[in-house]
DNA sequence: CTTATTTTGCATCGATCGATGCAGAAACGA
DNA sequence: TCGTTTCTGCATCGATCGATGCAAAATAAG
């Protein structure tokens, strides 16, 4: 092969592409989709719009990247969740990350899978139905670990797995929009203990 | 005295305040307040941009008055909630009001008061606060609507009506995002049933 | 009929929106 | 050094944003 790795031809980037998309996924957390202008965007990641739209594309497809990231980061608590042995305990650490996810101090309160853009005009309709699948994915990723747990006999045979999932997915948004208007942790994780106190809920 | 009531002086409105307010409401419940247009709203509304400023005053405002129509309209089941003989009563009719408000038809999926302004730039701020305090204040109403049903002997003497209080307009709020997301009213009013089990939650 | 008052239609404002064209700068291999 | 490739800085694009100025139109009062 030879001169596989290492740089690559033409000019090298003036900034950190990682470091570029925290940022940005920042934005659009705190501001929405559209309510972070590519002006907002630019001056918080630090580089020109020529770079962006050169690294990124545009701007859904930089929201799509800064969502990628923020599954990757702050919702990695999802992932890490469904590995929990028991249902009960995925539940709980789905709530329990929720409540720490969306409340902490340094950090946009809310959750960036809810108020990226839950209402929307045409032009951020895309942003708009990929968050839309996105929470969706999280209801069937935690659907099928509720299922498997019936299958190993976790949870009881009679139990619904969707109707588990939705049901702390609607907590886990609940908790987002709490969150987003500035109820503390405190208090939200009372409440995400109050759902599961009465586990498995049928 | 004389001459009052009857037509005011100068030319008259071509157009119901009433009937374009109602057509304001239903956009910024649709798009969120960033992604309503003042094209798409005077078009929905049927009338000029000036008509809309000089009847309205600006876009804030009409957000403002639009929120209102909402609460006497669709978000009517909160105060008619609150009547409720017992505190249980109050928290179904709350949570059965948000399913089939956020769920109908012929109307917007979710909840104006959630997906109007969670998230959103500068320029927003005023809305998003104003939404925020509405929030606010739902949860205000049912706490305290909580607490006379603690004075009364209806709940527990131990009972936290903050809390209680929280608890309602979390899943509230929960369902809400199902909603908007397509969820159906018959799967979240399952989860409202669920919800509501065990009460009263402690 | 005249005057006062209010609304409407039309044109348009400056600002900001997301997005590009282009030339120069900075790296590479030959 | 040269040619190639890639990235950056600057200027700017057309479209849309929320918001107004102004005169004609439509009513009531005198």
């Amino acid at each position: 092969m030879g001169t596989r790795q290492g740089r690559p031809v033409g000019r090298p980037r003036g900034f950190d592409v990682d470091d570029a998309l925290e940022r940005a996924m920042l934005v659009f957390w705190e501001h929405g989709y559209e309510g972070a202008s590519l002006v907002n965007l630019t001056e918080a990641m630090g580089i020109s719009t020529t770079s962006m739209y050169a690294t990124f594309g545009n701007k859904e497809e930089l929201f799509r990247k800064a969502l990628e990231r923020y599954s990757e980061g702050p919702g990695a608590y999802v992932t890490r969740a469904l590995d929990e042995p028991t249902a009960l305990g995925v539940a709980t650490a789905i709530l329990a990350g929720t409540v720490r996810t969306t409340t902490r101090a340094a950090r946009p309160h809310g959750c960036l899978g809810v108020q990226g853009a839950l209402a929307t005009g045409d032009t951020a309709r895309g942003a708009r139905d990929r968050l839309a699948a996105w929470r969706n994915d999280v209801y069937s990723r935690v659907r099928e670990r509720f299922q498997r747990a019936v299958d190993d006999g976790d949870l009881p045979a009679d139990t619904d797995p969707a109707f588990l999932a939705r049901y702390v997915t609607t907590v886990s948004a609940g908790i987002a929009v709490q969150a987003a208007s500035g109820v503390g942790s405190d208090e939200l994780q009372e409440i995400a203990d109050v759902a599961l106190r009465h586990w498995p809920i049928h």
